[in-house]
DNA sequence: AAAACGTGGTC
DNA sequence: TGACCAAGTTT
């Protein structure tokens, strides 16, 4: 009977759940809106310890986001990863104008809400009955229904199958810190596990769901060149739209001219390939089209993604070895 | 509709 | 240490 496994929920719930995370204490429906942009395909603890206050007290209201620079959103966003969200959270508080709709059927039409976050947003920030589907639930409907096959329209039925419309906060709220704290991947604690009783999935919960077929991820080989002109730096803002709208140095496929510098190598593991480049000082040239220069100071004001960075520590640590 | 999209945590 | 995974959405 799913009301004794609601009534099971919500008592683990009131004994273990994550009850002092900021965006579940505020009442704030923009507060409740950033955190889940941020919190798509990101741990907690990311968010938490690095992002989401800074981001609120640099843009505390709808209406200051919205009249910010999206430089300066991506500036705050630097670091998290997946800026298309830092964009679309800032060209939907434009749309807004100032105001944030007030259910999920006006919410998912903003730009970076899909159907999971309307829901979310609108079950935390205005109690409508709406069920979510985010990577814990899914893992716990899975194991709940016994379902193998990962597919997308039919774990919403079931979302819907095992919601309890009448408190919609707390159940969903619920279900991602079980998702989170007892049903995870590996090693899921189904002895505490408030489901336990009624999970058809407890005697082998690994195999729900099926595992990904895994493909290796390709590797991009590269050159990159740090243009250098006395203290400054050739960077160029990407249109791109992988890493849109950050600034990097000089990339391409081509082989690097011998007589460059060479300052090391530079790996990055991305969510689709991995990124390993050889890097190389050029202080013979002029700038190159679309590049500007920049002083490292000026070079802490922008936005640049982590492999730039990565760089950036290269060009520090050759300056240093040159002076000693 | 499969692939693109970042980074860090975790074991 | 490398592979999997994380409060998914867009194209």
């Amino acid at each position: 009977m799913i009301s004794l496994a609601h009534n099971a929920l919500y008592h683990w719930y009131a004994q273990n759940g994550r009850h002092t995370l900021p965006w579940r204490i505020t009442t704030d429906p923009y507060s409740i809106y950033v955190s889940e942009i941020m919190l798509q395909q990101t741990q907690v603890k990311t968010v938490l310890e690095k992002f989401y206050f800074p981001f609120l007290e640099r843009f505390p209201t709808l209406n200051d986001l919205a009249h910010a620079d999206v430089d300066d959103v991506l500036k705050m966003w630097e670091g998290l990863g997946y800026y298309t969200r830092a964009r679309n959270l800032h060209a939907a508080a434009r749309q807004c104008n100032g105001i944030l709709p007030t259910n999920a059927n006006d919410l998912i039409k903003l730009p970076g809400i899909g159907q999971s976050t309307a829901h979310a947003i609108s079950a935390f920030a205005y109690r409508e009955s709406l069920p979510i589907l985010d990577a814990n639930v899914k893992r716990i409907l899975h194991r709940y229904f016994a379902v193998k096959e990962r597919n997308e329209n039919k774990l919403w039925e079931y979302a819907y199958k095992l919601f309890d419309p009448s408190t919609p906060f707390d159940y969903n709220q619920a279900m991602m810190d079980v998702g989170a704290t007892i049903c995870t991947p590996k090693k899921p604690l189904c002895a505490c596990c408030p489901f336990e009783r009624w999970c058809q999935g407890k005697s082998s919960p690994l195999e729900y769901p099926m595992a990904k077929t895994k493909t290796q991820k390709p590797i991009r080989l590269r050159t990159i060149i740090v243009y250098q002109r006395e203290n400054s730096y050739a960077l160029t803002q990407r249109r791109t739209r992988f890493l849109s709208g950050l600034w990097g140095f000089y990339e391409s496929e081509e082989l690097a001219d011998e007589s460059l510098k060479y300052l090391g190598e530079v790996t990055q593991h991305y969510s689709h390939f991995t990124l390993q480049a050889n890097v190389y000082l050029n202080k013979e040239s002029i700038l190159p089209e679309g590049f500007e220069w920049f002083d490292l100071d000026e070079i802490k004001k922008l936005s640049l993604s982590r492999a730039d960075h990565k760089v950036i520590a290269q060009i520090v640590g050759d300056q240093k070895t040159y002076h000693h």
